[in-house]
DNA sequence: AATGAATGAGACTTCATTCAT
DNA sequence: CATGAATGAAGTCTCATTCAT
C-alpha cells in the first residue's frame, strides 16, 4: 500500500532528522508509524534501504520544486536564477534538518546510494547551470568565470543556510540572505551595461 | 605519555574519517594504534570523548595555521584575506576527510562537545573579519555587504572542497579554486578605484 | 508473556541465590531459562531490575503467607503470635537462600529497591505486631517492653534460622526451634495467671 | 612492613564497608591508602584475600575484645553475660557497616575463608555459652532450654542492632536496646530465687 | 497484510592482575 | 620497595532482523 509506505518513510524522516540514523532504532521508527517493526520489512529491505529512501524522497523535492519554479519564471537568466535560487533556498529551509540529513549521512549509505544521490543533486543543479549559460551567452554575465564554479557556489550557500543555521540565523532573515548572497554574485559576474 | 595520546588520536582520527564515527569500534581503534582497548580508557573517558578529542584536533589545527599565516602576510587588507582564504583552503585540502568529519559528526557530540565546535569556528574567522573590515574601512571593500555573510561564504566555499571534492576535483585544481572564487569575491565586493 | 516473566525471575533466583548477584551473568540466567539473553530485556529493563524483583517476588511470598495463616487461626493472641511465627519461619526454612539474598544483596539496590523492601518487611511484620498489642491488651503479655522490639526479636529469630543455619541445623529441627524460640519469647512476656 | 599492610586493610575495609566488595576497585583501594595498584599485592595475593583480610580483621576485634571484657567482669554469671553481650553490641554499634559487610560478603569468600569465619564466629561466642552454662549448673538458669540456642539469640541480636539499624535506630538507643533485650532474656532463663 | 516474541552478534566499558622500570 | 602503563577477558546491554502465527 502507498500510505504505509509514506507513513514509514515520513516517521524514519523525522525521527532520524532529529537523531541521526544510528540514534534511530526500527523499533522507534515502527512506533512513530503505528505499525510494527515486522512491517517496515516488507516495504523496505533493510535499514540502510529506508535511509536511502529517506534522504531520496528529500532531494527529490529539491529537484522537482526548483526546476519547476524556474520555469514558471518569466525568460531572463538572472531572473531565473534569481527564482531558482530562492527556491532552492526555501526548500531548504522549510526543513533545514532534512539537509542536514544528507550531508550527515551521505558516508552512511552504500556505493550506490551515494551515486543515487550525487545523480539527483547535479540534475537538480542542471536548470541553474543552464540560467548561468544563456546569461554568458545573453551577454549578461562575464565569461571570466566557470559556470560549473557559480553554480556550486549557489548551491554551496542554499545549503550553507542549514548547515551554519546556528550562525546566521540572529543576524538574517532568510529574504536577507537570499538576497544579499544574490547581490554578492551579480555584482561579481555581471557584466555592465 | 604524550605520545601514546597522540597515536591514539592518529588512529581514531584515521577511522573515523575513513567510515564514520558508529562504523569504528574502539577494539578496532586499539588495533590500529597497536595497543589493547583497555589502554584507550587511560586516555579518553570513552568513545565519545575521543571523538571530540579528534575533531577539536582538527579545528585547532586550522586555528592555529590561518590566523599564523595572515599575520605573517603584508598589511594589505585584500592580500591579508587571500592568504587567510588560501590558507584555510590548503588545510582543508591536505585533510579534506577531516573537515568532512566535523561536519558529519557534529551531532553525535554532546552539547558541550557542540558549543567548543562553534567557539573555534569562530575564533577560526575572527581574523577574516578583521581583514575584511579593515579593509571597508580603508575604502577598499564596498560597505554594501555584512562583513559577517561575506566571511561566512568565505568559509563555507573553503569547506565546500572538502564537502564537494568528488564534483570539483576534476575540473579545478586546488590553486584555480581559490583564485577563481577570490576574484569572484573581489568583483563583489571591490570598491572600483 | 506471564509464563517467560516468571521462568526469568525463577532462573535468576536459583543462580543468585547460589552464587550471589554479582556472580551471575545475564547469559547464565538465559541459559538456565532456556532463552536468549536479549529476551531478558524484554522483560527486565537491566540486571537490578531483574535482582529487585526476584527480592521483591521473596518478600511478596512472606507478605502473602504470614498474614493469610494468622487470619485462619483462632482468636488468641499467643496462639495468633505463634502460628503467624511459625508460618514465617516455615517460608524461610522452604527457602533460606532466598532470605540470604534478601540480606546480601539489599545494598546492591537502589535506594527505591531498598525502600520497597523496607515497605514489604514492616507490611509482613504488622500483623504480628497486631497480635502482640492485642495481648497486651488482652492482660496475656506485660506492658514492660516495646511490643516493636519484640516484633523485631520475633522475625530476626526466623530469619535466625537461614541465616545461621549452618549452624543451627545439626542441633535443632525446625520445629524444635520453633518451639523453643517461642517457648522462650512466652515465659518472657506472659504475664502469669 | 607492618604499617603499610594496616594501611591498606583500612582503605579496603572503609571502601567495601561503604560500596560492597564489587564496587571497589583495587584502584580506589590504592588510592585511598595513598599508594600505587601494584603495591597492594605485595601484601595481599588478590582481591579476595583482601576481603578476606578485611573481614577477618573484624570478626577478630570481636574475638579479642567480647571475652577481655567478660574476663574483667565479676564471677556472676549473669553480670557475666550481660557483660559479653553488652561489649559484643557496643562493638557492633561502634562499626556497624563491618558487621554488614561480613553479612553481606560471606559468599563471596571462597569455601576457606567462609570457614575461617564460622570459626571465629565460634570462638567468639564461646565465653557467652560459658557463662550460660555456668549459670544453669550455678542453678541461676533454667535448663529447660538449650545453651546454644540461647547464645544464639545473643548474637543474632546484637547483629540486629547493626542488620535493622534503620528500623532500631528512631525507637532506642543502643543502651535502651541492650537493657531490654537482656531483661527478655533473663525473665525467659532466670530461676525465680 | 500484520504482529511482536525471539534471536544473537557485537558494541562499549571496567577492572583484576602483571611486569618492566 | 614502589610505580603505573598495559593487558584482555568478561560483563551488560542494544538492536537489526527473522519467522511462526
Amino acid at each position: 500500500m502507498r500510505r504505509r509506505h509514506r507513513e514509514i518513510l515520513d516517521a524514519a524522516a523525522h525521527l532520524m532528522q532529529e537523531s541521526g540514523y544510528h540514534a534511530v532504532s526500527m523499533q522507534s521508527v515502527a512506533d512513530r508509524a503505528g505499525i510494527s517493526v515486522g512491517l517496515i520489512y516488507q516495504y523496505f529491505n533493510n535499514k540502510e534501504a529506508l535511509l536511502r529512501a529517506v534522504v531520496v524522497d528529500i532531494l527529490e523535492d529539491f529537484h522537482e520544486r526548483v526546476p519547476a519554479a524556474m520555469e514558471r519564471s518569466g525568460g531572463d537568466p538572472a531572473e531565473r536564477l534569481l527564482c531558482g535560487f530562492r527556491t532552492f533556498c526555501e526548500v531548504i529551509a522549510a526543513k533545514p534538518e532534512a539537509t542536514v540529513l544528507a550531508y550527515r549521512e551521505s558516508k552512511t549509505l552504500s556505493r550506490e546510494g551515494r551515486d543515487q544521490m550525487k545523480d539527483l543533486e547535479i540534475k537538480t543543479s542542471l536548470p541553474l547551470k543552464r540560467a548561468v549559460i544563456d546569461g554568458i551567452e545573453a551577454g549578461l554575465f562575464t565569461e571570466d568565470f566557470n559556470p560549473d564554479l557559480v553554480v556550486h557556489n549557489l548551491v554551496l550557500v542554499a545549503h550553507g543556510w542549514a548547515l551554519k543555521h546556528w550562525n546566521l540565523a540572529p543576524t538574517f532573515s532568510l529574504e536577507e540572505y537570499v538576497g544579499q548572497q544574490f547581490e554578492l554574485l551579480l555584482r561579481a559576474i555581471r557584466v555592465p551595461a
